[in-house]
Parts: structure tokens; sequence; C-alpha cells
RNA sequence: GGUCCGUUCGGCUAGUCAGGUUAGGCCCCCAGGUUUUCAUCCUGGUAACACGGGUUCGAAUCCCGUACGGACUACCA
């Protein structure tokens, strides 16, 4: 299916790092424009100087190359729209907002940030909330109650002042969500929020429906945290003549435990990372924690992402971004918050690294090694690995599986030698050893053949045997199957384990 | 406080639009099995329609109300 009139956006501010919230609302974004063959454009919506933190816009950036999100406008590819960042649209805002003061939906206010504040807390003392609403604003210093002649002074004086949207005072709006449905607001209980800022800027509902609307956007995909938002920008759309996009408000990703949106310190809490990649702050120098550095999988971490708020209608969880991009549908994007959840998206990598060619985990894996001190060939970490991956959810954890492939045990654990440890057990493994010694084709199936036919004559008793002779070779009790162990690490370094072995255990009296 | 949105197992959710299911799946947790160990794996289990009314032969599903939760309420986005 191809629709070139299917434009969609994701519009970042570059105050700090992309939280998954974010990344998970750009996805949506992606896989509806994907599916749909429509464009998916980056805009970056910088029009608040004061909280501009430099590196966010190329963390933002480097983050969706990450997980593989591509985009076909849009800062840095450019395209036939732009430009694509706020900053570099300024001068045209202003525009349209002196469209709206000349149509009289929106006029000048004069009263200061100090004295609003004022205004407020009195309320506030009041127990009453102010509102700069039709009411109001009948006894502000704004040019719908000054006459021309002061308003005229006070902008030859270049006072500051702002640009107010009017609100129709009483009017039901009616708007149209494509996850929530028909929802209705009256604008009585709506403010004259600012449209252009004293500095020159816009605010975010200017810029955003003008920008939306110069580059032909479609359908509007956000949070829902944006939904109150939602009747201003109809009526905007409405002032300016303009036809309206599509909206849909996806629900907002929860902590885990509790209630309430997902935040950093969720993360910091309970010890998993709210970022797709790590984050330096550039002020405070405070690192937090990235899915990627985390051991992440970026099909696992999208995979995951995706599966939080929507579903496929039938049980299948495992998505690869290209599949996702055929099955997604905005109907099928629930309503309610999701909590996002450490140990699914643990069992989701796991899935991936399961999938994930041997070769190329040994090689991530490698550098954990190194840091280890081991020198590990490359074929045998890949045996090995091959061997282990099924219990590990991440890179990172396979060390931990399979370190003993590299290393001698340097104890062994307590408890497995006071349970499997016989009195037997030293003459048992000592003969082993002459057993294991003799034998000229060292490969699992052939030691695992004459070792099992050697207890069978004996008859040791096969628990007995193995998990002492387990003992020895790794230092306690885990690990794959003892034969395939003993093939990857040699004859000669088996011997040498259950000499060290014996020695240090010795005799049980 | 006000406005808006939401509510199915501990978590993610299917089922709701077109009313009739032993309310299903996955994660977590628990038990059992397989195995020389641990893990994997397999089998099984605990566990939910927020509450109250109404409509109906019949309600998770439709309607109303209540409760609870969340978002928003800046010259931030």
């Amino acid at each position: 299916m191809s629709n070139s009139n299917i434009r969609v956006r994701f519009a970042p501010s570059p105050t700090g790092p992309l939280h998954i919230g974010g990344v998970r609302t750009a996805l949506y974004n992606y896989l509806f424009a994907k599916k749909n063959g429509g464009k998916f454009i980056l805009r970056i919506e910088d029009t608040d100087q004061n909280r501009f933190v430099p590196g966010a816009e190329q963390y933002i950036i480097e983050s969706f190359e990450w997980c593989g999100i591509t985009f076909d406008e849009g800062v840095t590819i450019g395209g036939d729209y732009g430009p694509y960042k706020q900053s570099e649209r300024k001068a045209m805002y202003r525009t349209y907002a002196n469209m709206l003061i000349e149509s009289g939906q929106a006029y000048y206010a004069f009263d200061t940030a100090e004295e609003l504040g004022k205004i407020r807390s009195d309320y506030e003392s009041q127990k009453k909330t102010f509102v700069y609403n039709s009411d109001e604003r009948k006894r502000l210093r704004n040019s719908l109650n000054l006459n021309e002649d002061e308003v005229t002074a006070l902008m030859e004086n270049s006072s500051p002042y702002v640009i107010r949207f009017k609100m129709p005072e009483k009017e039901i709006i009616v708007m149209n969500d494509m996850i929530r449905g028909r929802v209705e607001v009256n604008s009585s209980v709506l403010d004259d929020k600012i449209l252009f800022k004293s500095d020159g800027m816009p605010t975010y509902h200017l810029a955003n429906i003008v920008d939306d609307h110069l580059m032909e956007i479609s359908h509007v995909i956000r949070g829902e945290e944006w939904l109150p938002s939602l009747p201003l920008h109809v009526l905007l759309y409405d002032a300016f003549g303009w036809e309206k996009p599509e909206f849909a408000h996806l629900p907002l990703l929860l902590k885990p435990d509790g209630n309430g949106k997902l935040s950093k310190r969720d993360g910091d809490r309970l010890g998993f990372p709210v970022f797709p990649l790590e984050w330096t702050d550039p002020k405070s120098g405070n690192i937090s924690s990235g899915f990627r550095e985390e051991g992440y999988f970026a099909g696992a971490f999208v995979n995951m992402l995706a599966m939080l708020g929507w579903n496929p209608g039938d049980e299948r969880e495992i998505f690869s971004l290209e599949e996702l991009a055929e099955e997604f549908t905005i109907e099928r994007v629930g309503k309610s918050g999701a909590k996002f959840d450490p140990a699914k998206a643990a069992w989701y990598n796991h899935q991936y690294l399961i999938k994930q060619d041997d070769g190329l985990l040994a090689k991530m894996l490698a550098p954990i090694v190194a840091e280890n001190g081991v020198l590990a060939e490359e074929e045998q970490l890949v045996k090995a690995v091959s061997l282990v991956k099924e219990r590990a959810n991440f890179v990172k954890d396979l060390w931990g599986q399979l370190d003993f492939f590299f290393k001698r045990p340097v104890e062994y654990d307590a408890k497995a030698v006071k349970k499997r440890w016989k009195v037997s057990s030293y003459d048992q493994l000592t003969e082993l050893k002459y057993v294991l010694e003799g034998i000229s084709e060292f490969s699992s199936e052939n030691t695992e053949s004459v070792v099992k036919k050697w207890i069978e004559e004996k008859e040791y008793g096969m628990g007995v045997i193995m998990n002492a002779f387990r003992l020895l070779v790794v230092g306690e009790l885990k690990g794959p199957h003892l034969f395939d162990i003993i093939e990857l690490i040699g004859q000669e370094e088996t011997l040498e384990r259950i000499d060290q072995g014996l020695h240090e255990i010795g005799r049980k009296e």
C-alpha cells in the first residue's frame, strides 16, 4: 500500500536525552508511515532557548540510528519542507501570529511574568486558581482593554508583550482522536494560551500548528500529555482556516511499581535504564544508563517497546522492525497506560540473544573476556558460547556462564563439596584420571561412552562420579554437559584439573 | 481545586465496536518432570473483568452513576 499523502513527524525538544516514552512515540509514527507508504519527518522543536542542552539533538539522532528508525525528511537529511529546526524558522512564526491579530483571534498582552505570578499566588492564597481566560482578560493589561493609542505607545516604548489566543467564550469544541474517539470540551474552561513569547519566539502551540500545516502533516501521533491542548490546536487550525490533520494520543509509559509516569528517577531507583543510550549530563556530569550500554540488542529494545501499548491481536510477541511495520495499525493501540516491566524487557533480550549467531556473540563477548585477564582463542570462545547461550539474557551474562572453560577453579564450592564429595570420591576420581588418560580420541561422544562404560562395569553410580567429576573440572555444580566441557578444554587440561582438585579437596574422612 | 483521559490476573495484554468463551496467551512466581549439576526445556498451578445500579432470557462486552488512577492546568515542550 502506498499513500504519498501520509506524512507524520516526530518533534522532540533538544532539552536532554530522549526518554523511552519518546522513543516509542517516534517508533509508532515510523511504523505508521512505513505501513501506509507515507513519509516520516524529524523536526527539532527548539523554541525554548533557556532549556537548550548541548548534545541533546545529536543524542536523539544517534538513538534512532541505533534503533534502526529512519527518517525520510528532517534535520541532517533535509527535504522539501525545510528548514526542520524551529529556531531556523523563527521569522515565519511572527507572520502567522500577526494574521491572527488582524483577524481578531489573538491579541497583545502586556502583563509581565512577575505581575501574573503575583496574581497567581494571590489567587492561590484564597484557594482559587487563576486562569487567563475570557473572564479575567477583561481586567488585565492587553489590547482588548487598552485603547489603540495606549497599545501603540506601549509597543513603541518597546514594552515587552506576548500574543495570546483569544479563546471563544462558550463553545463546545468537538474533536476526534483515532485512539479515544470523540472528545468534547467547552471552551469556557480553557485559557488564552500564549502563542508568541516576548523573546520573539513562538510557543510550542503556535510553532507546532504552523509547522505541521506547512509540512503537510497528515497524522499527528503524540503522547497523551498533549490531549489537554488538543482543543487549542483544533481551534488554531480553524482560526487559520486550515485543514486539520488526524490526531492520535498515545497512552503513557508508567513506572513499574505504583502509579505515575515513568521517570528517570524510577530507573535509578529500580536499576534499569529509561534512556536508549547512555547520557552524560553536560552540566552536572551525571551519567544515566542506556539500554544500549546495558547490553540490549536494538531489535529487542524496539520489539519490547512496540509491545508496550500495541499488539497484533494474536499471540505472537517477537517482531523485527520490518515485521512491525507490516503489522502495525493505530486501531490496535491500547487506551490505557502501560507499566514498563524490566523482567519482560530482559526476556525479550534473551529471545534475541539465543537467535544471535555464535560467532557474533563471541566477538561481543571478547572484550569482557579480555577484561578478566583471559586469553581465549576465538574458535574456543565461539564453541563455549554455543554451549551456554541459552542461559543468558545479556552478552555480559555469558562470561559468568563460561568462565570455567578458560580458567581453572580457584576454589571449590563448599556446599557442593560437602554434598557431592564422598569418602570414595578421591579414589574413584584418581581412577577416572587413568581412564581418561588412556583415551586417544578425546571427543565428547567418545569420552562419554568410555566413562559410562567404566562406571557401569565398576558399578560406581553415575551421580556419584559425575558430580564429583564436575566439581573438579568446574569448581561448582553448574554448567552444560560435562563431556562437552572436557572436549573443549582438552585432555591435558582435564587431567590437570583433576590433579589439582584431588590435591586441593583431598580425601574425605 | 478545575478540565480531560483511563480502569480485565502481580506486569504486558486478547476478548468489548457486531452481548452467549471453562475469560485465552506471554512475563513473573510456585510445584512436578527431564538431566550427572545448574540453566534450558516440558507439564501443571496460583491469579483478573474496580464498584453499584440499569437494559436483556443472558453483560467483561451496551447505558448511567460512583470510586480509584493518570495527564494537563508556565512567556516548557
